[in-house]
Parts: structure tokens; sequence; C-alpha cells
DNA sequence: TATGAATGAGTATTCATTCAT
DNA sequence: GATGAATGAATACTCATTCAT
């Protein structure tokens, strides 16, 4: 990746996640970007090669972010840990959020699949520890941090600490 | 509103729900709607006054479908009926959710104020039941809504018997 | 058709004719024609459809021009007056026939079907004449039709009244 | 002239002769002829220089191809040798001819001077062999030729060796 | 109320060309 | 000689909006 590829990147990221995809010009990424219009074009071949390339490296952050958990044996550490993600998130990782969940109501870019293994990862701790209905708690579970996710993306307030223990204590972890 | 004007706001609300704000031209409101495109904007002034027109019925549904949350006493009954909230939620009116949950993401149309009141309601039901945290329990029990919502929206395949039942025996109702 | 279309289409024909069509903008058709470039693309929806749309009343005109020859009984009168068709083009006439002859070498313009009534009325009238190979005898009378007509509409120097003397005592008539 | 230089006037020509001048970017000459966009203006300075480099080759393959008639001294012969010329062409050579055909109708690229020696051939033969009028002879007999080339070019069905029976036997060769 | 012609600014994309390497 | 990154201007086409009727 050249520089200038670099800053195309960056540019069009911070625009896609905070305008949105649709109200962000090619224009505009060029402008923010100090490049030439023409060469997003050469390096992405077209705006929606552009958000690929992006999306590309969200999904594979989130991989990065999630793997530690599916391999994680002890299902309360397990727990702790999916508990954790949402918290971890550096606010140099927000655009990533934010375009991601946006896209999410996109039909093309949402896929659901994705998080299949983290879902299976936590149906298999809530049956280690006797939970009733397990895929269910999964399911929910995943709401929540979903929820949490977009609160502090969309920095709302709440006491992350305070907020965490909670979620621990309501787990019994 | 008079019947020309139904049929664009109608036209308007499922192109914007499912294609997006941005991705949908005027002129494809117009076409979808049968009526000429000056129409539009004799009677809402521009596109966004069409958004925002489309906005207050859909923020009144919503304000309708909790509203016998709100004046509920029994804590118990309370949950039970906010855990039924997007159960009752008719097919005919994904769109309009949909459209509310996108622009959940666009700052300009995100007021989390609007949810206050359930919030407040819910808190209160978690203190009348001896919860610890209340206000922790009503944050979370409200991602919970959001996270259901979206998945049925989304047609994602649910038991809806089952994970309601799912839901009452956790929060013991 | 209205003024504004009228405008469009005689400046596109100029343009076309002699620049060529894929050398003239959209920009530079509805600068010279005074209207705003998008009111092309609202009556003809593309460029091509621009193009196709002046093809349509250049194709009427040519059959406008051939129609007599095709009804003359008389053989020798008939290729009179096919004789005559390329000098009774008026000037006002020309840019018409240049960007006809132009796109007859763009594959997809180029139908040589078109020419086929006046190559059969040809045809009979050299057979009436008793030539040997009338249809070969028709095919030469064309390329000289297609010669002539380019040269005037080039405006290269010929002393029309003596060629066409020529063309006359050449086939007898 | 280098092996790459060789690969960019192959390439340019058949697309120029194809798909027009215009029509084709410099960029589709360098990926059809293998080599980096900007070889081409390093050899060629501009797409315009490109095109003359082409022209300049095919407008010494025409004088070839014409300048044993220049030479010919029995006025029959020559007819003959001139009928020859189209029918001659070889495959190969059909761009070069298609591009010239299209070019004779872009003024900067048309010149008539450059036939002159033949047509002044073409007088004297037809002056030699008693013809009332020779020069418009001469000129007709270029209309047909320019017609045949141009519909072997456009591989359009013709009997060749039947149609080229006929021409002498129509000049009595 | 409703239409449809009309517009000016903008859109994604392509173009011929330059230049450092 | 040859590449590939880079550009500024242009391209066909769309957009939200206005206005005369």
């Amino acid at each position: 990746m050249t520089e200038k590829q670099e800053k195309i990147v960056k540019a069009a990221l911070t625009l896609f996640a905070n305008e949105g995809y649709n109200a962000t010009s090619t224009s505009k990424v060029a402008k923010k970007a100090g490049v030439s219009e023409g060469l997003i074009f050469r390096h992405y071949s077209s705006k929606e090669g552009l958000l690929e390339a992006i999306m590309q490296t969200a999904e594979a952050r989130i991989e990065q972010l999630f793997t530690p958990i599916l391999w994680e044996k002890d299902p309360k550490v397990l727990l702790r840990k999916a508990i954790n993600v949402p918290f971890e998130v550096e606010k140099a990782e927000f655009d990533f959020w934010k375009l991601l969940f946006k896209l999410k109501w996109e039909k093309a870019y949402d896929n659901p699949e994705k998080m299949k293994p983290v879902l299976e990862a936590l149906t298999r701790a809530f049956t280690q520890l006797g939970y009733a209905t397990p895929a269910y708690e999964a399911t929910l579970f995943e709401f929540y941090l979903d929820g949490i996710a977009a609160a502090l993306i969309k920095e709302q307030v709440i006491d992350q600490v305070a907020f965490r223990a909670f979620m621990y204590k309501k787990y019994q972890l």
C-alpha cells in the first residue's frame, strides 16, 4: 500500500463512517485525502471497490478481536473476555465500527454468518455453565454486546467500569 | 392528507427504508408513487421535508406501541408487555422500523431522548422487583429490545414463541 | 417536439456530422443548443438516444428522396431520376448525409439492407434495358451514387451540369 | 522500430480501425499491446502522434499499391491493373483501409490530393482509348473503385471473380 | 392541486498526459 | 527504454429543486 493509498483509505473510512457511504462523494474523499480524484479509481476501480477494501480490513480487525474468545476453554473466562471486547475497542477504531454497524442495515453488506463462530462459542460456554437454553442465552448475550458496543461508539455516557462490573455480576463471573 | 400525498409517503417510506435515504432519488419516489416529481416539493418543500414527515408518523407509531408500558403499574406485567412489543410489530410496519434503525446511525436523526420515558418505566419496574442496579438492568433490557427488533425486521429465523418464553423465564415473569 | 428539443437536435446534428459522434460531448451540444445539459437526457435518455432520434429523421429523409425511383416504370426515366438524386440534396441537408456516411463505417449503424429496394429497382431497370449482368450494373451504379454524393457533400468542385450530362450519355438516357 | 513499438502500432491500428479513433483510449491501446501507457507517449508524444505514425505507414502502403499503375504505358493494362487493386488487398491489410476510409470523413485527415496522380493516370488512359470526356470517366472509375474497395473491406459478399470479369468486360479490357 | 419542462450543481468514472524511478 | 503512480480536465449522466401552465 503506497502512502497515498493509505491516505485515501483513511479519509474514506472517516467519511463513510460519519456521513454515510452514499452521502460521501468520491470528490470529497479525494479532497480530504489530498489526492486527485482519479487516483481513487486507479487503485480501487470504483467507489464500491474502495468500500470493499475498507471492509476487508474492518472484518479482519473484528476477527482479531474475537479470536481469543473462540479458543477459550474456561466458560467463565470466555464470557468475561466476550464482555470485555466492546470496552477494549479503542477510539481510533470507532470509525471502523460505526461503518460496520451502519452497513449491517444494507442488505448487500450484512452477513450474520460472520458472527456464527462467536455465537457457537458462547452457546458452548452457556452449556458448560448449565444454563437451560444455552442457544437463546447466547443470542441474548450477543444482543447485549451489540447494544453496549453501539452505545460506546455513539459516545453515549456510560460508566464503563461500573457497567462492566454489573455485567460480570449478572453472569456470576 | 390527500390520496396522492399518501401515495408519495408510502412510496418514499419503502424506498428510504430499503435502499436508503441518500440512495433514493426524488424521481424514483415520484415514479413509484405515480405522481409528478414537482408534487413532492409542493407538499413537502424538500426531500428532507418528506423524510421528516415520514419520521413523525414513525415516531408517533412507536409512542403508540410503548404507551401501554408507561402506565403499567404491576412491574411483572410491565416487563412482560415490554418483552412483547417487538413481537407485536406487524410486517406491514417493518419499513417504518427499518428506516428508524438506519437513521439511528445518522447523528442528525438519532435522539436517544425519545426512549427515555420507556427507560424510566423499566427502571421503576426493576426497582420494584428488587434488582440491585435497576438503571443498568433497564439499559440492558433496552439492548434486548433493539436486538430482537433488529433480528425480526431483518427476518432472521427465530422461534418467536420459544424465545418469548425464554425471556419470561429469564426475568421470572 | 418542443422548441428546445428542436434546438438540441439541430445542434447535435451539426456537431455529430462535422466533428464526429464520439468527439462531440453532450456539454458541447448543450452549449451550442443554448440549453442545460440535463435537458438532453430528460428528452433522449442518453447520448446514443439522441443520435438515434437524429438518425430516424435522416433515414426518413433518405427514403423520401428515393421513393420516386422505386415506383418509376420507365427504366430510362428511372436511371435519370437516380442519377439526379445526389444533385438534389440541398446544402441544408448536407449534415444529415455527412453523418449518415460517417456512421456507415460504424458497424452498429451500417445497414446495407436499407438500400435494397433501390438496388432492386435499379436491377429491374438494367434488366429491362437489356444489360447482360443487371445486378452487377446496379451495384456499380450504387457505387456511383455513393461516390458523387460524398464528393458533393465534401464540397469538392464538380461541374454538376456537365457531370450529369456525362452520366446521361454514359447510360444512353 | 523496436518490438514494443510494433506492438503498439499494431494494437492501435486494430482498435482505431474497428472502434474508431476517438472511441479508443490510450489505455486500451496499451493494454492490448501489453505495454505501459507511458511508453506510448515516450514514442509518439501524443495520441494524435500515434495516429499520424500509423497513417504514414498506411499511405506508404497505398502508394505502393498504386505505383505500378502510374508508370503503366498500355492504357488497357493500366485499367486492368487499377481494377485489380481493390481485389488484391489482403485481409491482413483491411484495418489499414478501414481506418483510411473512416478518416476520409474527418476534414483534418482527408486529402483528395493524394489520389491525384492516379486520377491523372486514369485520365490519360481514357484519353488514349478515345473516350469523349476522359476526366469524367476517370472520376467515375474512381467512384467504382472506391465502392468496390469499401464493399470488400466491409466483407459484404461479392463474387470477386465474376465481378472482376464484369468490370473487364464493361471497359472492354 | 398537479404536471412536465427546465436547470445548475454535482456524480462516479475515464481520459490523455506527465514524471520520478 | 520502460514502468506505474499520479493528475486535471473532461465525460456521460443524475440530482434536488423551480416554475410556467
